[in-house]
DNA sequence: CGCTTATTGATATTAGCGTATCATTTGCAA
DNA sequence: TTGCAAATGATACGCTAATATCAATAAGCG
């Protein structure tokens, strides 16, 4: 037998939360948005959800993992060096991947903008 | 009194890993390439190093930290996802600060580029 | 309902990276 | 050459992020 995937209220939480937001997580931001699971839980479940490609990552160097859903259109980031939250920017320059020196292959790319968000540059 | 910056073997070394390496290295590379400083005279050094804007920090998501020279014209990094090599890639789009949304204030940006250097893409 | 077993969550543990410690070595000025 | 503060380096320690543990809880099938 298969061993089936139950349906809880706390990973019901947790989609939601992310459905809910317009901005990639920390695993601290989703315990805080989904309203108090536990941490072993909202890793648990994000690492199923990565699985599944239901979820991304978002990377920034120095701090913690985020996670967004998976499907948007091509994006990036922007992170706020000051309320250390991070935003989705869309479009791209797509031309990026040309800037790779001569018989480099290039697989993926990403652009990550540093500043302040809205709501912190005033 | 003001204390003095002595000349050392290991500072002589450290300086001409960087001057030698035309791309970023870790630390870890650059005990190696140093010919055998101890990490936490390495570590040391190069914090003096970025003190004095001598050197400029390369931060790939998931890895640690990069130094290379600073002063060198815009550039961005490619990542090999094979050797764990971090490469300079000249030029830059710069265009992509006008990604960000109205009323963000961009102040710096990154491009990375990830994918399999010459030596590994055949 | 009752039972099996997946799931939860508090917490212990691990892992990676960097810093602090401190005895020993070394630059360098008198 | 000598003396002393700066520098080195082996290693202990600290921090943060993430995983493993395991007793208690609860989903959901029959």
């Amino acid at each position: 037998m298969k061993t089936s995937a139950r349906k809880t209220r706390q990973r019901e939480a947790i989609r939601e939360a992310f459905e809910a937001s317009e901005r990639p997580l920390t695993i601290e931001e989703l315990v805080e948005a989904a309203g108090g699971v536990g941490v072993a839980t909202a890793y648990r479940a994000v690492a199923a959800l990565l699985e599944e490609e239901w979820l991304e990552p978002v990377e920034i160097p120095g701090e913690p993992a985020r996670y967004e859903r998976s499907g948007k259109k091509h994006h990036h980031h922007f992170s706020c060096e000051r309320c250390a939250r991070v935003f989705d920017v869309s479009g791209c320059s797509e031309n990026v991947r040309k800037l790779a020196p001569p018989r480099f292959r290039v697989k993926a790319h990403a652009v990550t903008l540093y500043g302040l968000c809205s709501a912190c540059a005033r």
